[in-house]
RNA sequence: GGCCCCGUAGCUCAGUGGAUGAGAGCAACCGCCUUCUAAGCGGUAGGUCGUUGGUUCGAGUCCAACCGGGGUCGCCA
């Protein structure tokens, strides 16, 4: 149970009950209505803004929104769990409850593993998130690596808060540059036969990765594709090539526990089926809608491009929808743009039945976001939404000095790298514990620094130091049951000191931390929420330095200690929990 | 020049759909290891929330303009 959602919804009711009286209206927008814990906790344990928000609406019957406050006040009052509600300032109602609330939400916690999980939002369709979609021409780097894991993140984040979710990665397979690549990895197997083929030819990827690729293919075929044109050899060795890479990406991504549901092929869309094409079909749909047209478009302002042609050309109108410009959907040889096939592409994630589609971009593609949008709202008359989410740069460094290069292969340091040398759970936190639309200054040295300057490890070891208190405390009361079941009959009403409640009221907000970072498609406030919870553990745990009687063990006082285990349990459960949307493992012990 | 992101303590950054103390970590200084893991904790000091206006009962948060940094700008993806 969330207990903010709880507060939430009495609140609504009371309005409800005043509005039947003819007091307030109807159909009042409950969505306004705040409940959160206040700023200064010696406010209470809840805030409420209900007054203030409906203060227009409350004018013909409450004399200011302070009296409103009073009547609401006094009617949250009477639940037997809430200890007071007092009106604070113009009509804030402070609510702080009794503690056996509190307990509650600790036996809630002991109850159900799942503890925050919501339920699926009511009115909400099917979520499609679409991340990685790094172009299949070479390994994945570190703004790959990025994007890869807020999306992952973000996946697990909303499918815990109960939205039907389908993570999807887009294969780049059908633009000039797979064709570039398959060039390419047609030289390395005409490398693997014997001929020597010299510098890698300007324009071409000089990779080492393609040499493996090159050799599979003089495995499969020989010298028979020698012999052929390019026009034949090249759909051959692409879609070859394309596999290997994407095998390359599969397992990189693998290796990072990230995971997608469906791989969508561009090229697919450019396929003939019938008369058309998908693509052909999503333009004609918009052009039936009279959103397309045969037009001019103005130079760029700025620097002209060289090769700049006045030329008309096949638009979209997404000015209608609030982009700078139309946008071409033709290239001068008759060709897709990349941002027509987007548009197929979306407009299939439609008629799959997402309404609400998350794309993760890195940040230079954000010139494209207006037109990305402008088309979801075209193709779907307004009833879906895009919400692109743009990661920003990530600045490899170590101890503070740039790393460009990967020392071993000498090329752009790959994500690969990176997981090798730190882990993947430094490299999942270090990315999520930062705004997706922030930079990201990435230090290889400091995030394996077993120290609390490196926040994944003060995690981490504040999961495994609770786990370790809950071995001790079984080893000093042997016969005693500590699992989740009995602990909840556990007396609670022990926890008294202010380190414990102060415990106790974060886990309570563990439920309203998942419904907000879900909602704000923001999983790194997750990373902060497990981070703050951290610090309340190690610093009550340091209090028993000092003051044996607040150590979690104590065998002289079993009920007692009974109670602290509910209480840590309850903590590394909900730790653990965090730390698994965010894709980083919770240790038993990190000795 | 257009558009997007960022600007909060010396540094790195949190700060939910506005509201009743401007916060954390690092760095600095002072403390705490016969202790359930000191891989940790406590304390002191440090900010006109880039600037100027606007909306409001109330703005770090919303709006506008400007300044500074980054990104991007038909037929690349």
């Amino acid at each position: 149970m969330n207990l903010f959602a709880d507060i939430h919804a009495r609140i609504v009711s009371i309005l409800e009950s005043i509005a039947a009286d003819g007091r307030l209206p109807q159909g009042l927008d409950f969505s306004r209505l705040t409940v959160e814990p206040p700023r200064d906790p010696s406010h209470g344990d809840l805030a409420a803004n209900a007054a203030m928000v409906f203060a227009k609406e409350a004018k013909a019957h409450f004399s200011n929104p302070r009296q409103l406050a009073v009547e609401i006040a006094a009617a949250l009052a009477a639940a037997n769990d809430v200890d007071r509600a007092e009106v604070a300032g113009p009509g804030f109602i402070n609510i702080t409850m009794v503690p056996q609330a509190f307990h509650k939400v600790l036996r809630d916690v002991l109850a159900d593993p799942r503890f925050g999980a919501g339920e699926r939002p009511q009115g909400e369709g099917r979520v499609n998130v679409e991340y990685v979609s790094a172009n299949p021409t070479g390994p994945m780097h570190v703004g790959h690596g990025r994007g890869a894991v807020f999306g992952d993140a973000l996946a697990r984040l909303l499918a815990f808060a109960g939205y039907d979710v389908a993570r999807e990665y887009y294969i780049n397979d059908a633009g000039a540059q797979v064709d570039v690549l398959a060039r390419s990895a047609f030289l390395r197997y005409r490398e693997a036969l014997g001929e020597a083929i010299g510098d890698i030819p300007e324009g071409l990827y000089p990779g080492d990765y393609l040499k493996p690729v090159g050799e599979n293919l003089a495995k499969t075929h020989g010298r028979s594709l020698l012999e052929q044109s390019e026009s034949q050899w090249l759909p051959l060795v692409r879609q070859f090539a394309i596999n290997a890479m994407m095998d390359m990406i599969r397992a990189d991504l693998a290796s990072m526990n990230i995971r997608h549901d469906v791989f969508f092929s561009e090229r697919s869309l450019t396929v003939n089926t019938g008369n058309t094409d998908a693509v052909r079909k999503a333009i004609e749909d918009l052009r039936a809608k009279g959103l397309i047209y045969e037009g001019r478009l103005p130079p760029p302002k700025g620097q002209l491009p060289d090769d700049w042609e006045d030329r008309e050309q096949t638009l979209f109108r997404s000015t209608q929808f609030g982009d700078d410009v139309d946008r071409p959907l033709m290239k001068s040889d008759g060709s897709y743009t990349y941002f027509a096939s987007d548009i197929a592409y979306h407009k299939s994630k439609l008629d799959r039945g997402f309404t609400t589609m998350i794309d993760v971009w890195g940040a230079d593609h954000g010139g494209y976001v207006k037109r990305m949008a402008s088309a979801v709202k075209a193709l779907s008359d307004g009833k879906a939404h895009l919400d692109v989410k743009l990661c920003q740069m990530v600045k490899l460094v170590r101890e503070g000095v740039e790393v460009k290069m990967s020392k071993r292969s000498g090329e752009f340091i790959t994500l690969h790298d990176v997981v090798e040398e730190v882990g993947v759970d430094a490299t999942r936190f270090m990315m999520l514990f930062r705004k997706n639309d922030a930079a990201l200054e990435f230090d290889l040295a400091k995030v394996i620094e077993q120290s609390k300057d490196n926040p994944v490890f003060y995690v981490q070891y504040a999961h495994a130091r609770g786990r370790s208190v809950i071995r001790q405390a079984q080893a000093a009361l042997k016969d005693a049951p500590l699992d989740p079941a009995s602990l909840s009959s556990a007396r609670l009403e022990l926890l008294e000191d202010s380190g414990e409640i102060e415990l106790i009221k974060l886990i309570a907000q563990y439920p309203r931390q998942i419904d907000a970072a879900a909602a704000a498609h923001e999983p790194h406030r997750i990373a902060f929420y497990v981070h703050e919870l951290a610090s309340a553990l190690h610093s009550h745990w340091n209090k028993g330095k000092d003051q044996p009687q607040l150590r979690f063990v104590n065998e002289e006082k079993r009920d007692l200690t009974c109670a602290r285990v509910a209480l840590v349990t309850s903590l590394t459960r909900v730790l653990a929990s965090g730390l698994d949307i965010l894709g980083v493992s919770a240790p038993e012990e990190m000795r």
